[in-house]
DNA sequence: CAGATGACAGATTTCAATATCTGTCATCTG
DNA sequence: CAGATGACAGATATTGAAATCTGTCATCTG
């Protein structure tokens, strides 16, 4: 196991090289990845992320007060990853709000049933700490309804969506109506292959109901 | 243990009085669901649904082959009360396809509401069974559908409603747009003030999609 | 003889003793 | 002296022996 230049081996088992980097947030955060990763959360520890990273687990609460503020630190840097991969759609101004709006709902649900998908045992750990930590999924939300409210208002601003109530409210009530294809707790659903179909649906729904209808 | 018509109190607590009917699988159910009102779900154990009943736990077992196909049938005829209260709303033929899927959506919204709020703990007990049998509650999905889908119908039929692919699929996604509000896993949030509003919200968003474009 | 019973084997849960972990802090080290 | 350490007390988790439960079935009873 052992990886050092010149540590050769260590007295227990899965002991991470001593690096002589200096001891961040960031590398105890990333440490701690993946103990969770190969642990699960119910048996990572506070000793084992010091012992990947070849520190006295003291050192580690001189970081982070506590474990529970160590996952929740984890936990928000997991959610920050979708809501900036999300944000450039968000951001440009679109000439086209509908499709805009499209293409962020079909981002929104690709990042999470990638991320399901693809490592499902460390998808379901993440929905432990998610669950542990509903002040911070609450702020995620927060900002990912920011995320629509702001093609929204461009959408009501060109004329292309008619203004149902306050935007946020609007924006709000998208986010709601589309939870099915981005709670985690639907995550089992997403395997099925009707999913896509079902997902198309609900957008066509929600869209037609935003669309100016003095149009046709 | 001994319980013949006469018995004034038995040697342990909670024993139910000796009835002199025939023992059904209703009479049964009814002291299943007692039982896990008083006890919660892990604590309640075949022999104690045949205590309530004063009879030995070998009689349940001629009526229901295991524990599990207990559960199950309580939780089937806990879920079959909503669906048979709101087929009252979905099976008259309406004038007003719209007012009619408001009105049903608001009743769905309503009594998921009510159960969860008056009694929380018997709510959570529920919860529990569902988990354990998605099976029945897949069905129980089905049948709601089937009741959107027969509005949806009448919907199009009279011209109120767009038809933006077939009526199943529309139906479905109404149901899922809309599952913040139906779905246990929500519940927690049905408390809030502001749920209303949203609630609001999506439906205005949903039927809004519905509603045929060229009216204006 | 239809329906109820309770003893029984194997599975599951409970409980208390034991081990591990969390969070603190006096002490150490470069 | 800033930052790391590890011994320690109280909290939490693990473990295995004992208790309870599930599901069966030979036997009983009205």
């Amino acid at each position: 196991m052992s990886t050092g230049p010149g540590t050769g081996s260590d007295t227990a088992g899965n002991v991470k090289v001593m690096s002589t980097e200096p001891l961040t947030a960031e590398r105890i955060l990333e440490a701690t990845e993946e103990v969770l990763r190969r642990h699960g959360p119910a048996k990572a520890t506070v000793v084992d992320v010091a012992r990947q990273l070849g520190v006295s687990h003291g050192s580690v609460y001189r970081h982070f007060r506590t474990k529970s503020a160590l996952r929740e630190a984890v936990t928000k840097r997991w959610l920050d990853r979708t809501t900036r991969e999300l944000s450039s759609i968000a951001d440009d101004e679109p000439k086209d709000a509908e499709a805009s709006l499209r293409a962020w709902l079909a981002g929104l649900f690709e990042a999470k049933r990638r991320k399901a998908g693809d490592d499902p045992q460390l998808f379901a750990t993440y929905e432990v700490l998610l669950a542990e930590n509903s002040e911070v999924v609450e702020e995620h939300i927060t900002e990912l309804v920011a995320q629509i409210e702001q093609i929204v208002h461009w959408g009501v601003e060109r004329g292309q969506f008619t203004a149902l109530g306050p935007d946020a409210q609007v924006a709000r009530a998208v986010f709601d109506a589309t939870s099915r294809f981005h709670d985690p707790a639907y995550a089992p659903q997403w395997l099925k292959p009707e999913i896509l179909v079902e997902f198309e649906a609900v957008v066509d729904l929600v869209l037609g109901g935003l669309r100016l209808l003095d149009r046709s």
